[in-house]
DNA sequence: TGACGATATATCCATAGATGATATATTGAG
DNA sequence: CTCAATATATCATCTATGGATATATCGTCA
């Protein structure tokens, strides 16, 4: 079969930065605009990693800019409604870019199973 | 009951830097000297984050004295040996230093469940 | 309509973190 | 005694993050 990507391996480009997999993840839920991604981060970290109005701000876009460099996200026209607010700008993971949010999903699974079993003797 | 400690919430100490928590994951296995944590980081991120001589050498004794400073580790004159090399030095976590590695673990773990039930979605 | 807070994107600068090179010295094998 | 491996340490540079600020539009409500 041909491959359209020529993806490179997605564990070479590991680790991630803490905001890039932040976006990555917010983004699996499915597209989403800057704004919302904040809410969602902040969200998905259970308030620790927490962006009231300035402080992601500074993170957040160039992160995006960066993750879209380095082809993981994509910018998409789809509107979820005819009359969504015109300056939102949506994006999307690439399939290189869900690869890379799994592999590195499971190098930081591996790394918490490590600390768990250690942290926690009791259990086999 | 009287605390000895007077610990800060370890929620408030998050999120690590990834150098700082790959090194407190090493430390969870027991305790150990700089030159073999690194040996540790590279094999607990299966290769993914590795040192061979000249890279992580740059962080590690850096990411230890932030750690030492923060009270997550301290330094043990513990020796598994009576010949040990006296240059080594040993570190070990602290309460605080535990309770934090738990609590990113924590954090780490949700954002990982999020990522992988997202990508996922055959699965209940 | 016009004021105002919330929404939304964007850039800037200072600080903190990460990378790779280099320095220095000791240990152990041959 | 030589040399690679072990071991700690610092430096310069680059990347990442945090917080401030700028700018503009949207929605509400008086």
């Amino acid at each position: 079969m041909i491959d359209a990507e020529a993806s490179p391996d997605p564990r070479s480009l590991l680790p991630l930065p803490q905001a890039q997999f932040h976006v990555l993840v917010a983004l699996t839920a499915g597209d989403r605009h800057g704004y919302a991604i904040m809410g969602a981060v902040e969200e998905s970290s259970g308030g620790v990693v927490r962006m009231g109005p300035a402080t992601l701000y500074g993170t957040l876009y160039g992160t995006l800019k960066k993750l879209v460099e380095r082809d993981l996200v994509e910018e998409s026209d789809h509107r979820p409604s005819s009359n969504d607010d015109e300056r939102r700008r949506y994006y999307r993971l690439t399939g290189l870019g869900k690869a890379v949010c799994q592999a590195e999903s499971d190098r930081l699974s591996t790394l918490v199973s490590i600390a768990s079993s250690n942290l926690r003797p009791g259990l086999a």
